[in-house]
RNA sequence: GCCUGGGUGGUGGAACUGGUAGACACGCAGGACUUAAAAUCCUGUUCGCCCUAAAGCGAGUGCGGGUUCGAUUCCCGCCCCAGGUACCA
């Protein structure tokens, strides 16, 4: 009875984070602590989370990582005196909610919602500042109506290249109707045709319209899907498994369909530029650059030979093309198509058909011209079926179907197989006139540049391998090439050799040369690359924003602001139609009637109806802009006011993980850019400063079945030390029956039934599980749950721990192992304001001088690592710090009450709660100010250097600050120690850094 | 394949600009308090050699080289792991 009473009062008396956090949350809440306002005195200060994905597993530990650290950011700024907007939000538009949605029938809207609810129920638990009355929610009417608002701002742009920015398309139809389109310098389709003012206004609309979608930022473009016909739908890319459904492993195919794009390259150049302007991790800049992958090289034209000419003497072909250069001089680019074929109509007679087609290449080595010994085509080629003769049709057609099981990611990845299949057709180098043999081969994508390659065998491995593969002509091309018997080197040192009129240049007097000639041919011009592709913009999928267009003899129209938002339609399942459709298509009488008016009292309607677009849009729509919306959240006029987006401008904090680098990151700076060109919004770029979290990892453990002389598990474990005397089979078990990698015998026979009369074999009296790193999964019984933490140890434990692990950038496996150190260290704090007996005591006497210089040292430590957003050092100070002051039984105001305001930021609960317990007014605490660094109480007048002979440590020797390297020289060779140590050597030389090192080389 | 990052004790990590490698924790071992347990506190803990001990010697930051009085840190070459690779978000 004793014993039950004295651990009720400790209980109660000690630091007990359940009743303190509970009561501070529901402080914040109540008291709208966190709320920002859009006008203020302060500098303002936006941190901001990249927003989750709700999913039905909930919140995991690894999600809250960075918005710890954000939050600690956050609290700091507003200890700092700023008006600090830190708000949160859910990307509730996905796929997985989609695939729940078609297992169980149950809505996508209804499961998101409640996976919502659970993961606001986490985070509140988690203490953070989030101004809660700002949330977003992708998947919500009011929300999504301005990602359509955006859409249709995109549909009705055209990119202007004199100006550098995009303009709305009615000025681009002014324009058109004045001077027709050969004058206008625009981003634009690379198949648009030339037109006068004439030509433009005497076409008809449809002409116009179509004309117009070729201009257009969003538009429909041919693209390349996983197709999958058992399943009669699109795949994800990863939902193909090598060559194969994930899903019931059906094959996959890659299949061209019309859809949705972006004319992201518009800003190809802008968005490289403008990474010289924000503060991002290097790394991060270079992917998104290599993404964006500028090369400055030239297109070429091979004009095509057809099959016929093949057997005759070249010197037809030389003749031809002399005729050739002399028709195509000063000829325009566009128009040479045109005059090709005019050509070719011309002189029919001696070239046969075929002239007016050539395969254009981009070469950012068009130096190497004379070299190549081939031309490689994708295999999905306009060309490909024209150019393929009877002879090789069979192994074209072969290679084909072969192509077309492989997603574009194994085609890039396979560097080790050679294949290719030869079409029977040849090209002529429009320089040295040789003709070349056309091949199609699957490294080249047809998506890439212009979807053909020259081939330079000795100055690119992969065309090397190839021709040697197949047997084809290697030509060496400069003198000093080297090792050209058995691998391409990619030089440009040296002379041209066997390069026609580049005989003897190097490579900075060949290229301007040939693009000289090039030109003056008209077969080729300098040309500026962006490996970049305008990004695809459809999902065929239920759950995603509507696209809010119609279509109208063929032809997409917008339907009117006024109509929207757009909403999802209704559907009986979330599966694709039985002829192919997106799930939209299933929607009953879902068609946009412009007019409806002209409904009937019987419900019928004689206004006109169109079809609706049914694909939705890809999952990065809602988050390409939502910062914006945080500012104005409840804005029913615009995205956001004018207003607040001219008081919060940009993004000052922006912290999430580098998986995003190339995706969210590139859209959303995309999409910024645009804004920004239609005035909406004031900044160029959205995130001034970034910062990468890591990923948090599972950590699984296993356990270790013994197996019988048969081969069979038997109902016996061995612990993982004595494993190797056995042999066994490791199973998973659920790491949270695991402490410290001791399995909780009990529980474990609960674990699973089978387990029920399980035997153990021990170490030192314990069952020890073996452990390894993977992805957290709950498959994998390794997924770790926030809740389960802090109900053992509290929030203001979880949030120390999870910063405590190490750097923020760096990717690291969940291990509870160390959360028992923080916890204590948090009992330690707050004994610090209390007695033996657990009663409130601080004093007001005056502060010694290694009180101040521990507080002082903090002070500055914080400071100092927050802003460079090393959390985890900041820890372990604070551990110092605490173990300094407990063992200078320091109880002082003057020193508790700055460091609590310091600790706040990563403990808010407990601060808070000592905060009221100094007497303060209740919440005042967030917006205290951050105490003054006073670098007085640090000043050292001796130093212990460490003193080392041909820099190995020896022995440490306490100097004064003061002295210089001749007075320290004179003073260590003195000490006795350090002439036992030098044993009689004279010393060459004495290496003196003054507060650092004493180095005696001898 | 390509792009980007990482590799330090039994474990997480520290060492900020080339200057004492292993701070701070966890774990482990030993001890104190306790009838006992929990909690708390104290001591030790990179590895190897030597030793009763004290002390000492040597090696050591993925591997192999280099620059330097001095390298976890800078340079060159390799190995392994993670993220991205355009329909996961």
């Amino acid at each position: 009875m004793d014993f039950v009473f004295s651990r009720f009062i400790t209980k109660r008396m000690d630091y007990q984070f359940k009743d303190i956090e509970k009561k501070w949350q529901q402080f914040w809440a109540e008291n709208h602590t966190f709320k920002a306002d859009n006008q203020s005195d302060k500098p303002k200060y936006y941190v901001l989370d990249m927003f989750p994905y709700p999913s039905g597993a909930g919140l995991h530990v690894g999600h809250p990582l960075g918005y710890i650290a954000s939050d600690i950011f956050a609290r700091y700024k507003r200890l700092k005196g700023f008006n600090v907007l830190h708000p949160m939000g859910y990307d509730s538009f996905g796929l997985p909610a989609e695939q729940y949605a078609i297992q169980t029938g149950q809505h996508p809207a209804v499961t998101t919602a409640a996976n919502i609810r659970r993961y606001r129920e986490q985070l509140d638990n988690i203490g953070f500042s989030f101004d809660w009355s700002r949330e977003v929610r992708t998947s919500d009417p009011s929300y999504y109506k301005w990602t359509q608002w955006i859409f249709m701002q995109l549909f009705n742009s055209w990119y202007n290249l004199e100006t550098d920015k995009a303009e709305p398309v009615t000025t681009l139809i002014e324009r058109f109707s004045r001077e027709g389109n050969a004058t206008v310098k625009a981003v634009a389709d690379e198949d648009t045709p030339i037109f006068t003012a004439g030509e433009w206004n005497a076409y008809d609309e449809h002409t116009q319209q179509q004309l117009l979608l070729k201009y257009r930022l969003t538009y429909l473009k041919e693209s390349t899907v996983n197709w999958c016909p058992a399943l009669g739908t699109v795949l994800a890319n990863d939902e193909v498994k090598d060559g194969f459904s994930e899903r019931g492993g059906y094959p996959v195919e890659q299949k061209k369909m019309m859809q949705w794009s972006m004319r992201i390259t518009a800003y190809a150049e802008r968005l490289l530029n403008g990474l010289d302007t924000i503060d991002w991790p290097e790394p991060l800049k270079e992917m998104q650059r290599n993404w964006i992958g500028k090369s400055v090289g030239a297109m070429v034209k091979f004009p095509l030979a057809p099959a016929s000419l093949v057997e005759e003497s070249l010197d037809n072909i030389d003749k031809a093309i002399e005729r050739k250069e002399q028709a195509l001089d000063n000829a325009p680019d566009r128009k040479l198509n045109e005059q090709e074929a005019d050509l070719a109509d011309n002189s029919s007679l001696s070239f046969g058909e075929g002239w007016d087609e050539a395969i254009e290449v981009f070469t950012t080595r068009v130096d190497t011209i004379f070299g190549v010994s081939f031309l490689v085509i994708a295999p999905e080629h306009e060309l490909v079926t024209q150019l393929t003769t009877p002879e090789q049709k069979a192994a074209i057609d072969a290679y084909i179907a072969q192509t077309k099981k492989k997603s574009e990611l194994d085609r890039m990845a396979d560097t080790k197989t050679v294949s290719g299949a030869f079409t029977g057709s040849y090209a002529i180098n429009p320089l040295s006139g040789e003709k070349v043999p056309v091949w199609i081969a699957d490294y080249v994508l047809a998506g890439y540049g212009t979807g053909a390659v020259m081939a330079v065998p000795s100055g690119d491995q992969r065309d090397y391998l190839f021709a040697k593969h197949f047997d084809l002509p290697v030509i060496p091309i400069l003198d000093a090439q080297k090792d050209i018997d058995n691998q391409a080197d990619a030089t440009k040192e040296g002379r041209y050799i066997n390069s026609g009129f580049i005989n003897g240049m190097t490579y900075q007097e060949a290229i301007p040369a040939l693009i000289q000639k090039l030109e003056e041919l008209g077969a080729g011009r300098a040309k500026v690359n962006y490996r970049m592709r305008d990004a695809i913009f459809g999902r065929q999928r239920y759950w995603g924003e509507p696209v809010p267009v119609y279509f109208k003899d063929g032809l997409p129209h917008l339907i009117e602001e006024k109509d929207l938002p757009l909403l999802l339609p209704e559907v009986d399942k979330y599966l694709p139609t039985e002829t192919g459709e997106p799930p939209l298509g299933r929607a009953v009488g879902w068609k946009y009637r412009p007019s409806s008016e002209k409904v009937l009292s019987s419900g019928e309607d004689l206004g006109e109806a169109y079809d609706y677009e049914l694909s939705t849009m890809p999952g990065w729509a809602g988050s390409s802009w939502y910062w914006y919306r945080y500012m104005d959240a409840t804005n029913e006029a615009a995205f956001a006011g004018k207003e607040a987006i001219a008081y919060w401008k940009d993004v000052d904090l922006y912290i999430g993980g580098s998986e995003h680098a190339t995706g969210h990151l590139l859209y959303s700076r995309f999409w910024n850019k645009f804004l920004k060109d239609l005035g909406y919004v004031v900044e160029e770029e959205p995130f001034k400063k970034l910062i990468n979290q890591g990923m948090i990892q599972g950590r699984s453990n296993f356990v270790y079945r013994v197996i019988d002389a048969e081969g069979k598990g038997t109902n016996t474990f061995v612990s993982y030390g004595l494993r190797s005397q056995y042999q066994t089979s490791a199973i998973h078990v659920d790491v949270n029956i695991v402490e410290n990698d001791m399995l909780d015998i009990e529980k474990f026979r609960k674990f699973r039934s089978d387990f029920k009369d399980a035997e153990f074999i021990l170490e030192n009296g314990k069952y020890i599980c073996g452990h390894e790193v993977e992805k957290m999964s709950k498959s994998k019984f390794n997924v770790v749950n926030p809740d389960d933490i802090i109900e053992r140890y509290g929030a203001d434990t979880l949030r120390m721990y999870e910063m405590f692990l190490g750097p923020l950038e760096q990717s690291k496996p969940w291990n509870t192992n160390g959360i028992e150190g923080v916890f204590k260290f948090l009992r330690k704090f707050w004994k610090l304001f209390h007695d033996d007996q657990f009663n409130f005591s601080v004093s007001d006497a005056e502060p010694t001088k290694a009180e101040l210089k521990s507080l002082h040292k903090i002070i500055q430590k914080v400071q100092d690592d927050v802003e460079r957003f090393s959390f985890n050092t900041s820890v372990s100070s604070f551990m110092i710090c605490v173990n300094e002051l407990t063992d200078l039984k320091c109880n002082k105001r003057a020193i508790l009450e700055p460091l609590t305001i310091v600790l706040s930021p990563y403990a808010p609960h407990i601060t808070e709660e000592l905060w009221a317990l100094l007497g303060h007014e209740k919440g005042t605490l967030s917006y205290a100010a951050y105490p003054q660094f006073n670098p007085d109480y640090l000043v050292e007048d001796e130093f212990a250097y460490p003193v080392s002979i041909n820099g190995k440590t020896k022995m440490n020797l306490n100097l004064s600050l003061t002295i210089d390297q001749a007075e320290a020289e004179k003073q260590v060779l003195a000490n006795a120690d350090v002439q036992r140590y030098l044993d009689g050597k004279t010393p060459k030389k004495v290496i003196f850094v003054k507060g650092r090192i004493v180095n005696i080389v001898v």
